[in-house]
DNA sequence: TTTTTTGCAAAAGGTTTGCAACACG
DNA sequence: CGTGTTGCAAACCTTTTGCAAAAAA
């Protein structure tokens, strides 16, 4: 049973101001559980302004609070920033699921130690693309 | 010192006819050695008219001669999908750079291992973001 | 009260669609 | 010769910009 994650008080931490809009996104992408675009945000959010929705992303985005997620499709999907994991997503009917594994630490220590032009990383992305057991059937 | 790639070859054997176009667009991802967007591959390309190159990029990336590169930025990105590697973005000023190691095999196999609806995997994405040597001093 | 955020209107930019002419195999 | 591909015009859709009103701290 997981608390419900207090907002307003992240968005303080953040020093972010908390408003009404910015709020109601936060909640929006806190109850479903996948990657969303701002066009269907919006159709739950019908109240905001499309404008400000994409405004409320852009300024999460820079602070971290929520992360992008590539599924190669249309266009940019988003996804709260709790609980770290990744996608498989199928190429046939666009399925999405989630995992956890990802061992990045293991990984980017050696990556880091090798690359010449970074000494550290702060986010990374890694999705999987393959055809779901359903898909292969048909 | 790398041979040069038979496009001919290649556009043969994925099943897709070797048209003026279609080369043009291989050569040209093979020249720049970095993940380009349909805009700046456009402007070196004048002749072909920007709708086929859509189309041309479109085909590729199904028939995985290309891979869309997800930089965080503001449109997609290909490269040719020949000599594996992945990329680290610097959140600056939008440097890559390229990295091999991604151990995508045995991190795939225990995925998979626990996914509930996917047997395997045929693509995967994966890219760090940080911030460069050059931009830390600014 | 000061500064940031919001909403609206409008524009910009990237990408897609329809259709007729063309070219590969 | 038949089917897949190209080029052009136009539309489409997502995202951005400018500015004045409203709200947070």
């Amino acid at each position: 049973m997981k608390e419900k994650p207090d907002f307003k008080k992240i968005l303080h931490d953040t020093k972010l101001k908390s408003t009404g809009p910015r709020l109601a996104v936060l909640k929006a992408l806190s109850e479903v559980q996948r990657p969303e675009t701002a066009q269907v945000i919006h159709r739950r959010l019908k109240k905001m302004d499309l404008v400000t929705l994409y405004r409320t992303l852009a300024s999460f985005e820079k602070n971290q609070l929520i992360k992008r997620i590539d599924l190669h499709k249309d266009s940019v999907y988003y996804e709260l920033n709790i609980d770290h994991h990744h996608h498989i997503i199928c190429t046939g009917c666009g399925t999405v699921e989630d995992f956890e594994l990802c061992d990045i630490d293991r990984l980017t220590k050696k990556i880091i130690a090798k690359a010449s032009n970074f000494k550290s990383v702060q986010e990374h992305a890694m999705e999987l693309f393959g055809v779901c057991n359903g898909c292969v059937k048909n």
